[in-house]
DNA sequence: AAAAATCTATACCGGTCGGTATAGGTGATG
DNA sequence: CATCACCTATACCGACCGGTATAGATTTTT
């Protein structure tokens, strides 16, 4: 069985809990084209009139369904992570490998795939935990989302009995977050060479050096007088 | 000699090459003013009317220097890549460490003192990166800044003589902008984990699985009917 | 058929955005 | 003193933003 790509998940799927009736269908619409338009342009950048009128959907029903955009973002949030988060690379791995190591290996394979797309649009959570406020509601709820995926990547490094699983698993999240801020800024391969320094870091983590790594580096020297770190605005 | 924190790297410095004359007196006001509201909070939520209020300016004069604001935000990223970059980063690099892999791995230090700012105020290039359109001439001149970046670490790789010192920079640079994302939605320990992981993955690069790690990984099951990847936009 | 829920259409609100026009004021230089 | 480069102040522009008011049309349900 084939994973989709993100880009096919069905966006109208068993995943999804559309509501019967009239109202249901309706909030779909409205749902379905701030999905659409928050992927593509970013949450900030596109307006209530812009997803009403690809809805085909006139502004008051959208208020009507969501009382304020900050709760139709809070919704995509939640549909993007159903779609991307589970629908896709949760399936994909899944499809890809069964073998726990093999298939935290198989997250960058995914990646890759994502990242030939034409259209590529990068990934919205890192886009809204960059240019929304820290401390807001939507700040807050990506952020959780986020955390779902290092969750389960802990999983993963949990069933491969991997030593200290959850550092583990926020040391992958890092590189998976660096390899796509680095195809967003033109790196098409960035996949490819994430995966290579996963596969190191990866034998590293279990190897002989496992203990004696943990607190490698070069002590920084003792700094006589700490410098303000008070931003100074 | 100690290397001062981002947040006190004197904002006229010598490496600011300021115009004499009352004429570049006012430039500087005004990039001055751009640079802590643009740090602070991001060059889409700065109006041009905030920044000339801010620099005790008319709007007029702003436009008069800088045309437009698209202007003024490349100015800011060349200060920003000043100050930020060579500044603080490398010079701080520098003084920390000697041995070219301690100085990879002192890059983790300093961040880890950056993150521990009471108003950590997230890294301008990769919100940029993230916000801006794909192929704009910010977006461009951001990505070059986080390329000078990454050239630094293949120099320091190649210092300490790193097999394809090329691609681990790029591998390393995946690990710092993952630790800045981190610390970003919350994970005020990020620099550590990121050093931890960079320890690990610096002796793997190295070490005797370097080659057979170059290949890792499962191969994806050729799939069959390969699903459309066009994002349905 | 009648009532209730839902959606549509349009016009409006105050506010902010990047950018400009204009005319007068201030500073340094000859 | 006169000139000229520079800066200030204010008002304005069209466009967009999130959100609301209102009244009528369309469905669904009873």
């Amino acid at each position: 069985m084939t994973a989709p790509s993100i880009a096919t998940v069905p966006y109208v799927s068993e995943t999804d809990d559309i509501q019967p009736g009239r109202r249901g269908v309706t909030r779909q619409k409205i749902l379905e084209a701030a999905y659409a338009l928050f992927t593509a342009h970013g949450v900030n950048l596109v307006g209530v009139d812009t997803i009403s009128a690809h809805a085909n959907v006139a502004k008051m029903t959208l208020y009507h369904h969501f009382g304020a955009k900050e709760n139709l973002v809070l919704a995509y949030l939640d549909l993007r992570a159903k779609r991307w988060t589970v629908g896709w690379l949760k399936a994909g791995v899944a499809a890809r490998a069964h073998d726990p190591r093999a298939r935290l290996l198989a997250v960058f394979d995914l990646l890759h795939d994502w990242f030939e797309a034409d259209g590529f649009e990068g990934c919205p959570f890192l886009r809204i935990i960059c240019e929304s406020e820290v401390g807001s509601p939507v700040h807050k709820a990506t952020a959780q989302k986020l955390g779902q995926i290092e969750n389960y990547l802990g999983q993963l490094a949990r069933a491969a009995s991997l030593p200290d699983p959850t550092a583990f698993a926020a040391a992958w999240m890092m590189l998976v977050e660096g390899a796509i801020l680095s195809r967003r800024s033109g790196q098409k391969n960035a996949a490819l060479t994430a995966k290579r320094a996963g596969g190191a870091l990866l034998n590293a983590w279990t190897g002989k050096g496992a203990k004696a790594v943990k607190k490698a580096g070069a002590k920084p020297p003792a700094r006589k007088s700490s410098t303000n770190r008070k931003p100074a605005r």
